[in-house]
DNA sequence: CATATGTGCAACCGATGGTTGCCCATTCGG
DNA sequence: CCGAATGGGCAACCATCGGTTGCACATATG
């Protein structure tokens, strides 16, 4: 009955930034920290500590080429994510619903 | 296509502490500070900061008694927050959807 | 009334998200 | 070929946050 999140990948997304990062890189196919800093309202250097977290988690990964460090999304990981996030989800729903059903079954016994 | 979380919401249930305190109390029916430090590895007064920010966000409500303040889920607003959680998951699950697709079309025109 | 118990408040600590500043590497133009 | 522009890494610094300990306060309870 224990959520038994992988608490990693869930902190990864977690943060406003990096979800927005997330978003950002899915929607163009990728980035660099300077691309991605230029449509966030954060400094080239704040993302580039995100991308290292996004990385560790292994929810993005990079490409050297030249001098530049291109940055693409591991859409398994990413789904991976969506799933635990689904998962908490439906356990609190299921928990919702069974105290509502407890709820009603309190009332009929109070008006019966 | 914004994703507009509601970050406050989010960043409350993204705590990995915070989610087995809902956890606890959805399982107990509610709880005090100090119950609920009792079924946690950490302070009492740990868990006071975690329930002032849950409460913040309307995730909790409490009811003072005695000397005692009993806390309690607002099902409404754990709802809403289930919801925004599967709102974020669907959002990545669709342009995951979507960047299959056009890479499907890319390699059948390849092939083709 | 004295003591035990539940809370609150404040100081402190480590991790983290953010910034600025500087330096290194690569590319590009005269 | 050499120098400026551009992308990136590293370090110092700051605020916030999750966590702790310590203490004072309020309320039950013998």
């Amino acid at each position: 009955m224990n959520v038994t999140v992988d608490d990693e990948l869930w902190s990864a997304v977690g943060d406003p930034t990096r979800r927005r990062m997330l978003d950002v890189l899915l929607a163009d196919g990728g980035g660099t920290a300077t691309t991605l800093s230029g449509q966030l309202p954060v400094t080239r250097q704040a993302v580039a500590k995100h991308l290292g977290v996004l990385q560790r988690v292994g929810l993005v990964h990079v490409t050297p080429s030249g001098r530049e460090r291109r940055y693409e999304v591991d859409e398994a990981q990413l789904a991976r994510a969506v799933a635990q996030l689904s998962a908490v989800g439906a356990t609190w729903d299921a928990r919702l619903q069974r105290i509502k059903r407890i709820a009603e079954a309190i009332q009929r016994g109070q008006e019966g």
